[in-house]
DNA sequence: CATGAATGAGGATTCATTCAT
DNA sequence: CATGAATGAATCCTCATTCAT
């Protein structure tokens, strides 16, 4: 009888792995023997599931964009209007609760290092940025709507809160004592409500 | 007769040439060899003036440090309000002008992600980052008092600002074309003024 | 009920296989891998019909050979005279044809490479090569008879034809654009036949 | 003061040694450690003389290349007819004398079998066949003119006369117990020899 | 100070072979 | 017989660092 394929499980093993090591020694510290150590697994067996080292980063990029979209969708579910949408977004991106994946943060941090100079990195980051900006494009429309506000320079907006975002994950994993604790979601929507309570209406 | 020493020269053309190297290709792609011929240096030369290759690095970061201060002092020295003086801060970190320099953005994206898992790398990271942050904090402090507001929350605003800036960074270095055109400056000048106006009185 | 052996039709879909494989990258480049997929088998399996991967390549000289042999007596029933099965020899190893396999001769010369340095492929090689120059031996004196020629010198004339074909192989494999088109038998046929007839009568 | 450079020197040294390996393991088992073994440098350096594994390869051939030329133009220096030049040409590349170098025969086998799969090796490789052909259908014109016969298929002849050589370099690494001794240049001389004889006058 | 050859410890990747299912 | 995951040794190549000149 054939065995039975665990390839997706493996690659999800090996994914995990590579999360957890990157975000402690970055990519390059991330060593296929490293990866596999955490992972329990033979070193070889890494090269069966992923062509290279980079397809594993790329798969790694796919897996924490569903994280991310998960967390947000959660949040989103029990969210009645578009002020509670917009904070999900946030939350879902900036609050530490339950949920909250340090690991994750930090290799996302490592990510956006590597897709300076590596192509294949670059498309698959950028896109998952593109989509969350374009989320969340759509959400700030609605809360400026129900706020009764002319929805302008919505893209400078997006661009800044998508800033603000990647820049307290970066703070919050290169220099956490520097910042004040559990400041950044709390921060971003008392900012983003200042920002939408002094637009003109419309 | 003895010969001038050009030591201070000589490591100032090897950290410029880290700087441009690691611009391109991060840190674990800036090979000494890489960086000796982007200097015009032989290889052996580094390792003269330079114990390791980290200290190369470490040298880099107060050569942007006081590349950043600069910039700032340069602007400030025009500036006769505390508004002035603020968006001179802003400014010279994030408006493109003259005497911008992509590399060192870049660069200091680099340095951002080694200081994560480098203790020696992370100590001067945060000092800088400290420095700044100190200052920016005065300067706040100055502005909240010239609009006659009261100056609560400074840390958290401090700290948003900060993120801000370095997720523009960040984002101006790996996904430039999701970002409008010189959005930064303005967009967060935008936010902070607006957030102040909003500020209750004292 | 017995399920019926498929041993027999596997081992030779398994050599074919290598022999596909190796024609485009040699020996080295045929790898258990490329040789599972080329047959559409489990990599697994061919490592239950074969010991190791030198066993299949001795294999597949036995295959080669067989092949080469057929070639020659498919061509030479029809023969008449010496001449004629003389000529069949060349043109079995030589001539394009309908029963041309090109893939057949690149493989064959890199057996030959492999031979330089594996004891056991060159014991195959080596026989496959001595009978082949038996047989060639055996229909020379025949053409000598047949035209009233001393057959002298035999050995000679049988390496010499010997190289040339062997010749022939490696270059229509490595350098065909630099060999004239369809040559090979012919030159060998009119090179022999000139060399018999300016031999001394018996 | 600055070292002297020694580079070409090692770069012979490591050719050498990767003929001298390469003759008894073949291309493939000409390991990087090997090579650096025999030649008595360490690994590493061999990749600071050469960029990879191929580049010592197609250096080889320029080498072995320039050895067959140099053997056949002593020989030829002391040539007075055509005949001479042309028995030397042959002599050269097929006679064993004082200056043979069995390690460049076999070498030379296992190039071709390296260039029927690696395009850059078959460019050089083609390079050398390309020229040899060329300076051999110049003799022949030569040795035709002075034998006042007809040079015609001259193409088919150089062809020939070059498979020869190849198969018989070939077969000396290959199956050398199956030829007779110091047979080769002989027999191919004087093969050429009756071929020409029996070439109608002009 | 300067040069560039030399070293050797990794690190990514490949692959024949094994083996549980 | 068949499957394909698993293993781990071997190999190419890179690179920080050293050092003789």
């Amino acid at each position: 009888m054939a065995r039975r394929s665990n390839t997706d499980e493996r690659r999800g093993q090996i994914v995990a792995a590579l999360q957890a090591v990157m975000a402690k020694a970055g990519y390059a510290g991330a060593t296929i023997a490293a990866i596999a150590r955490h992972a329990e697994l033979a070193p070889g067996l890494v090269h069966y599931h992923f062509k290279d080292k980079r397809e594993i980063l790329v798969a790694l990029v796919d897996s924490l964009a569903g994280y991310a979209r998960q967390r947000y969708e959660s949040r989103a579910a029990a969210a009645q209007t578009a002020e509670q949408r917009l904070q999900a977004y946030i939350a879902a991106h900036l609050a530490y609760g339950s949920d909250a994946q340090p690991d994750a943060v930090a290799a996302w941090v490592m990510i956006g290092e590597q897709s300076a100079h590596d192509p294949d990195v670059r498309e698959v980051y950028q896109a998952v940025l593109a989509a969350q900006m374009k989320l969340l494009k759509g959400l700030l429309r609605q809360r400026f709507a129900e706020r009764g506000r002319r929805a302008r320079g919505l893209d400078a907006l997006v661009a800044g809160i998508t800033c603000f975002i990647q820049g307290a994950f970066t703070l919050s994993t290169t220099a956490r004592p520097l910042l004040p604790t559990a400041f950044a979601a709390p921060t971003l929507i008392d900012w983003v409500e200042r920002y939408i309570d002094t637009q003109e209406e419309r």
